[in-house]
DNA sequence: CTACATACTGTATATAATTACAGTATCTAT
DNA sequence: ATAGATACTGTAATTATATACAGTATGTAG
């Protein structure tokens, strides 16, 4: 994604602050009259131009029709089931974006994971909770982990690491410790969890 | 706030998921096209009437001048210990404030109370964790309310509720339930929990 | 009984908005 | 030097959209 140019830069922000400001895109009209433009023209170019770059997406024929691409200041992305294979954050992974001001903390969340199955009830990890996950974070013994092990995405608690031997502990009590071989098995971990949404009760 | 109607709620959600999905407001010309109306005054009029009653406000002259009201409300006050007597809501109760995710088709949350104690952890609510209060929500059997017993605000699942005997149980197996009658004791539900936010993991 | 809210169809029109076309001028990389 | 990006003015046509007016029909509260 090339760099944005200082004036489009500027339309793009004026985008961005209509849209909070009253909850919809501006028309070519109202981006001329705030910048002085004495013709719609100016902006449509200017937007075009943009749209090339790929911030925005342009909706033709629809009015105030200015998409935002650039979520990914403002959305975190909710991932659901994870494709085998395929990088976690991929696009089809993605079952769907939250506004990041649902996190409540200073602590970074690259993305959130849809808890699949009752693994983790022990910590009070449920099923279809939503875990926040940090991608920087070390792994570190005694903290629960996202981890792939031969392409399948897990969570669990960290309890052991060294150079051949990683165990992954389910903390539920019908379930028995994961021992991992890291020279034998290919394993990954993905971050690191630091907060969970429940959405419904 | 008068109450919307069954399909004046429609159009709301149809409008809200409308920005959800794109980004902007839809045309009169859209809600007809997705409810079926044959003619956007259809669409016209009923906008008029959520408007009357409070939820939206329609910007007269601009395409897609839709404003939803209910999103205004930018913080959700987070509820530390309860001091006893006083409103739950007092302001001395309120820890911080939190900002609303633009929270367009989520349950509606009043405020969050910070959990105190280990009553609830067989639900996987936990001591600190906030679960998100909805005032509005009538205490049903089997789900998790505030209540306020004799000025002591505490969090359990509603088992049983007549005139003379309502049932609270800690989630639990430590704890026992707790009976109260109401003709003796002062009884009040606060709200029912909707959510649940853990900051830290 | 009557006014008012709800829930629409149908037609029409003014205006809001997109968007094409024709220019001017400066800068930058090939 | 020349093609392309940037940054606009100016005009105009087409289409998208809001919105008024005229109806029909049903239900509900005073």
């Amino acid at each position: 994604m090339k760099n944005l140019t200082k004036r489009q830069e500027e339309i793009l922000n004026l985008i961005k602050s209509h849209i909070l400001e009253l909850g919809f895109p501006p028309t070519r009209a109202d981006i001329s009259n705030k910048l002085g433009f004495k013709s719609p023209n100016a902006a449509e170019q200017h937007l075009r131009a943009i749209e090339k770059k790929g911030f925005i997406k342009i909706l033709s024929g629809a009015s105030r029709g200015i998409v935002l691409n650039d979520l990914s200041d403002h959305e975190i992305p909710v991932i659901g089931l994870v494709a085998a294979g395929g990088p976690i954050l991929a696009q089809e992974n993605i079952e769907k974006t939250v506004p990041r001001s649902n996190n409540l903390l200073n602590e970074k969340i690259d993305f959130y994971l849809r808890v699949k199955g009752d693994s983790m009830v022990d910590v009070g990890i449920f099923e279809e909770d939503l875990i926040g996950i940090n991608k920087s974070i070390d792994p570190k013994v005694g903290s629960i982990v996202v981890a792939r092990i031969n392409n399948d995405v897990t969570v669990k608690t960290l309890i052991e690491i060294s150079r051949n031997k990683v165990v992954l502990r389910p903390e539920n009590v019908n379930y028995d410790d994961i021992v991992v071989d890291p020279q034998v098995d290919e394993l990954a971990f993905e971050g690191s969890c630091v907060s969970l949404i429940r959405e419904s009760i």
